[in-house]
DNA sequence: ATGACTGAGCATCTCAGA
């Protein structure tokens, strides 16, 4: 199924996409309800955060037999992002462009596909390491926004999803679940949220759903998923012409529900042609 | 206290998550 844009003078084809992120904390662990869910869901491409794993661990013959590549930027322990698609994909970066080449956090996947790009992130916490560990979150922040005003100065049809560790208004934070000053909520945090707004990307849920909780985290302790104390903190930025696209984008509640589930759902979005 | 976590790692505690 293809459609057609007009992107400067030619006609280009662009086929209708379904594309969700998930962080499912520690890939290993969630292979079994990954691959599940994969079955269930058959969407293009999913993107995948805090794999917590190098490429070598990561258990691709899982979603193999279900036609799915994986593109892996890994790391031990800690952080890790991937990509699975059914489609050929290129990857074009593995760190997020301007911030210092020494930093191995690996949180930045950005692939291309069938006149698309798309940018798989973990953003960071900001709520351990002190003051350090704030700003490095606000860094991260302000070289992403440098990077989505370049795709979108360069008129590239692009995406930006993943965990943005940032609950953009109070409608996406549950009552008393967070200190005024958590790194999630904080106002420099929300700040630099909303600059990527104003850079002209459209927040995919907010789009579909203006008002109302639309959770996709709820933390293992305190009964947070059955009192649904939760956050809204995964998301996806869709570029204009993606926006006008946009058919549907949502949490799937359902899956943190199951057993030995991620502390967050995925975030399914659907381009049409 | 209505609720009392999870994962990784040179591990039997510590760090990070949010």
């Amino acid at each position: 199924m293809g459609g057609r844009l007009r992107a400067g003078a030619e006609l280009i084809s662009v086929p209708s996409v379904k594309i969700a992120t998930w962080n499912v904390n520690s890939v290993r662990q969630r292979a079994t309800l990954v691959a599940d869910w994969l079955r269930r869901n058959e969407p293009d491409i999913l993107l995948l955060q805090e794999i917590k794993c190098e490429a070598p661990a990561f258990p691709a013959e899982a979603f193999a037999g279900l036609g799915y590549r994986c593109e892996i930027v890994g790391q031990k322990a800690y952080n890790g992002v991937a990509v699975l698609a059914r489609r050929p994909i290129e990857t074009v970066h593995r760190t997020l462009p301007g911030l210092p080449p020494a930093d191995a956090q690996a949180r930045y996947i950005e692939i291309e596909t069938a006149g698309l790009t798309v940018a798989g992130l973990y953003l960071p916490n900001g709520n351990s390491g002190g003051a350090a560990g704030l700003a490095y979150k606000w860094a991260w922040m302000d070289a992403l926004a440098a990077r989505a005003a370049a795709l979108l100065e360069a008129d590239r049809p692009c995406l930006f999803a993943g965990d943005f560790n940032v609950c953009p208004t109070a409608a996406d934070c549950a009552p008393g679940v967070l200190a005024a000053d958590d790194a999630l909520v904080h106002p420099e945090s929300r700040a630099r949220w909303r600059r990527l707004l104003w850079l002209g990307l459209t927040d995919a849920v907010r789009a579909l759903q203006p008002a109302g909780a639309a959770f996709t985290f709820w933390d293992y302790q305190a009964g947070a998923w059955p009192r649904d104390r939760g956050l809204r903190i995964d998301h996806a930025l869709l570029s204009p012409e993606l926006a006008e696209r946009l058919l549907a984008a949502g949490a799937d509640r359902a899956e943190r529900g199951r057993e030995q589930p991620s502390d967050h759902v995925p975030v399914t979005i659907e381009i049409g042609p």
